[in-house]
DNA sequence: CGGCTAGTTGATGGGTATCAATAATTGTGG
DNA sequence: CCACAATTATTGATACCCATCAACTAGCCG
């Protein structure tokens, strides 16, 4: 095992942070309120309002309801899934603060369904009202059209995970993205606190909860990190994690 | 195996061809050109050109290629992949005539690359001209938002066929994802001809050409279908097929 | 502090990637 | 139009990864 860049744990984190591995967007790039200015922005509030969600594994939509929401999150982590048959699920994405959902199929339904992974507090805007504003407002329509773009590459980016690599590789690309988006850099390492639970991991991964497990030991074993708590990673080689990912 | 459900090809078939599986959108429903009325249309077409691609395995734009044209199909079968180191990549989707591509990211580049499978003939909308047409046009810009909206929801059904099935499931779907495109209903079953090759079908499952060859072997020694040539099927229990894509 | 859920670790069988060899198909030039 | 080469597809054998089942441990909340 080689150990040239063990040294700068700093700057390999900023590089992970800052720009992400490849085409991992920033942080902060889908929040549709950041992109908009001021009169946009006072007019969707005005028809949208907030829901509070005090636990975890609470459902806000399901896959079939019918759509009448578009919804954002102002504070909490959301995942959107689809169940398959019965107890199976795959979590198609894990959604943060900023990030907008309710994908809607050409029958007016949700393709999906969303539920929080944490208490979350979350923004909605009733689509009929939303509708007739995105057609006399063609900026907010690009907004959503940047949005989409930006949901359509993370979803290529997670069926090149799971098309490509094997489950230690996976859980490695995952760990990535999730630092990107809720690591504090520490001096002795990068601190990462995991919102969800091993079966979340495991259902997003397409394996099982046993097997984030051991990629986790093994992750342990070559010192890549170190588990301080379930939930709680502290990785102290990050540019191994990154060779661990890169496809 | 029971065979209560092999006496009715012929309404199995519609059902596939017509509505899809779950999901799926009908071919055509991503047409650009057929959602637009007149005009539209019209000032499409001044700007965009059509070129020609007399054979397969063309590129038309790599990863990493500065954007400077949206493409839609007229004609021939399309591939859009992502090279991973060297030799390995992930094929993210096929694309048939009246499909849309040229996925842009934040920097200005493709972040993926098209070559064409078959021979084809592809319409091109340079940027610099479509980006003003779409500012002006709310209309146009929406059928783009719903045509993104069908990509994204084509990657989910992706990463669910991806993360959870076996390869042998795996390839139910994607059989019955091209008997909807590009199948021909017959007396004695429903006939598909397979525009790709072997690897090409491996790159896009997540598995190998091997693996792809003995699933094929099995759902012939099951009665699903029979090879005609390796690259024509012919299915006679299409929902045995259904059953093994059942999600 | 006790019951409970979530997480970890261990053993085993099945699925599939890999390597290797053969067969079929397609393309090409005579 | 045929024959040969080159490519593609198929089939076989083997090793390995990982899902499953099971047992145990560690956090967590009342």
């Amino acid at each position: 095992m080689d150990s040239k860049s063990d040294a700068a744990p700093p700057e390999i984190a900023r590089q992970i942070v800052v720009s992400g591995a490849s085409d991992v967007p920033r942080v902060g790039d889908t929040r549709l309120h950041d992109m908009l200015s001021g009169p946009e922005r006072k007019a969707l509030n005005a028809i949208g309002s907030v829901d509070t969600y005090p636990n975890a594994d609470m459902t806000i939509f399901r896959e079939g309801d019918r759509a009448r929401n578009l919804y954002a999150i102002a504070s909490g982590i959301v995942r959107i899934c689809r169940h398959l048959d019965g107890l199976d699920r795959q979590v198609l994405s894990f959604l943060w603060p900023g990030d907008i959902f309710g994908l809607i199929g050409d029958d007016g339904l949700y393709v999906n369904c969303a539920s929080t992974v944490s208490a979350a507090r979350i923004h909605r805007f009733p689509l009929n009202r939303l509708e007739p504003m995105l057609l006399r407002n063609p900026r907010l329509q690009c907004h959503l059209l940047i949005k989409i773009n930006h949901d359509l590459r993370a979803a290529q980016r997670q069926i090149i995970t799971l098309g490509h690599a094997d489950t230690y590789h996976r859980l490695a690309s995952f760990l990535i993205e999730m630092i990107q988006h809720a690591a504090s850099s520490e001096p002795d390492g990068v601190r990462l606190r995991l919102p969800m639970a091993r079966n979340d991991i495991a259902d997003y991964l397409g394996t099982t909860p046993e097997t984030v497990s051991r990629g986790l030991q093994r992750m342990e074993r070559e010192g890549i990190m170190r588990r301080i708590s379930p939930r709680v990673l502290k990785f102290e080689d990050l540019s191994g994690l990154l060779r661990l990912a890169r496809r």
